[in-house]
DNA sequence: CAATTTAATATGTACGAACATAACAAGAGG
DNA sequence: CCTCTTGTTATGTTCGTACATATTAAATTG
């Protein structure tokens, strides 16, 4: 059963994302909110934690609690995505359209397991894809990326793949249905290589962020890495950090 | 009065640092806690909270509150930061030295203040440093930072620097007194300039991390902007992101 | 002795109550 | 009309309780 400070906020981000309460828009109080979802105020003030996390919303005392930002900058300067929470990271994958360039079967030689930290021998199935952003007229990609998933789901991901399931996003949680607690990642810059201007549209050497994402089970198990490379100037990486408790004595 | 939770929390963290509670080990439970600090399990479980967003410990239903990890990661590969969070950009204040080459009074033209994100004419003090780790031998900057301060403060920011006050880190914060409560975040990768490759000890046209922050109060004032440049080769920025709840059903 | 079941345990979820405190709004006074 | 004071209000903090549930450890069974 989904718990119900989970639903509260689950209900309020759809409200914001329709409109009905709009960016700049006070919510109702707290003990309103909780007796329309008949729920205490503490799951009501558990569900407002996970908005105001998410910067959804801004909270002060007695001045209510405002909508503040809803959906990541798409301006005309490229992307804008904040990826400092593993929601912000799933909606660029939600967010984005995936073009498969290649499909493989490696093997992690010493190299690469440093990459992707693992052991030297294991076994990967990686996809190499670009990523655009849909409705777009000039379909310049924003990355490239080199998605490796554990060689134990690769018969299933081909299976899915070939029936054309929109699998992805995290592409083994949607496999396996197990659910990641932690990404760790890293953000470099690099130069665009040879082989790599021509499918981005990029010149060799320009400047490029890198973000290589593990992603990894409970039991620190790791399931699935991404190697992306943007170019700088059709992606910037946006975040907003508020401070934990928004006010103080 | 410093509020219970976060003193807990900030009790917690000290011991942990120095080394009370070793990384791995596994905290006393929630409810001997409370015992301890004579407060309630509730209060404890919202210290409890803080620490698990900062990425200091991991919580599990009877597994215990395990510690992670304690500090960024100073390997020989460069600086490892997080900074994901308003305490984790402090903390790179506090870890590193600052060397200030130039301190100006600036007034923003219209590429500046797109860059700064003010009205053109707005008068800063700008600071520019290049900063260091403390403790190495080859003393190679990893950034050069570009501080502009609002020009109500810069008075009094000349007479602290002259009388050699540590008041870097978030100097408006340290010096007015006033709590930033919001950091925007603005990552992007760059090449290194002519002019900045000489302080940095850096070849030109070197692949470098460009980190824009802007610190705002409450009030979405803007107070103070930061415009860092790091060779890719001593920097990383490096985060773990953990889903909000750590157990689901 | 290995495999399974059962019990104990610590965190997760949820409720309800009370008081503190910062913001805002309305009214009083100059 | 402006300024200051006062009162109301909504969030912040803290407490106590109860039950759910995943994990570990112990006990039971084959």
């Amino acid at each position: 059963m989904e718990k119900r400070y989970a639903f509260v906020a689950r209900a309020l981000t759809e409200a914001i994302a329709d409109g009905r309460h709009p960016v700049g828009s006070v919510l109702p109080t707290e003990f309103e909110l909780a007796d329309q979802f008949a729920v205490s105020r503490s799951t009501v003030r558990a569900a407002m934690q996970e908005l105001q996390a998410s910067g959804l919303v801004s909270r002060k005392r007695n001045a209510g609690t405002r909508v503040e930002a809803t959906s990541p900058a798409k301006g005309g300067d490229g992307f804008t995505q904040a990826l400092n929470t593993i929601e912000a990271v799933q909606q660029f994958g939600t967010e984005t359209e995936r073009h498969v360039q290649r499909v493989a079967d490696v093997v992690a030689d010493s190299e690469l397991a440093s990459q992707l930290g693992c052991r030297p021998g294991r076994r990967w199935l990686c996809i190499s894809s670009l990523r655009t952003i849909p409705g777009e007229v000039t379909q310049t990609p924003i990355c490239w990326t080199d998605v490796y998933i554990d060689g134990a789901f690769a018969d299933e991901v081909r299976t899915k793949m070939a029936g054309h399931h929109e699998i992805f996003g995290t592409l083994v949680e949607k496999i396996s249905g197990r659910r990641f607690v932690e990404i760790r990642q890293d953000i470099s810059a690099v130069g665009v290589s040879d082989a790599m201007a021509e499918p981005l549209k990029a010149t060799a050497g320009a400047h490029a962020l890198s973000i290589r994402r593990q992603y990894l089970f409970a039991s620190n198990e790791l399931a699935e890495v991404s190697l992306s490379i943007h170019p700088a100037d059709r992606y910037r990486y946006s975040t907003r950090l508020l401070r934990r408790q928004d006010t103080n004595g």
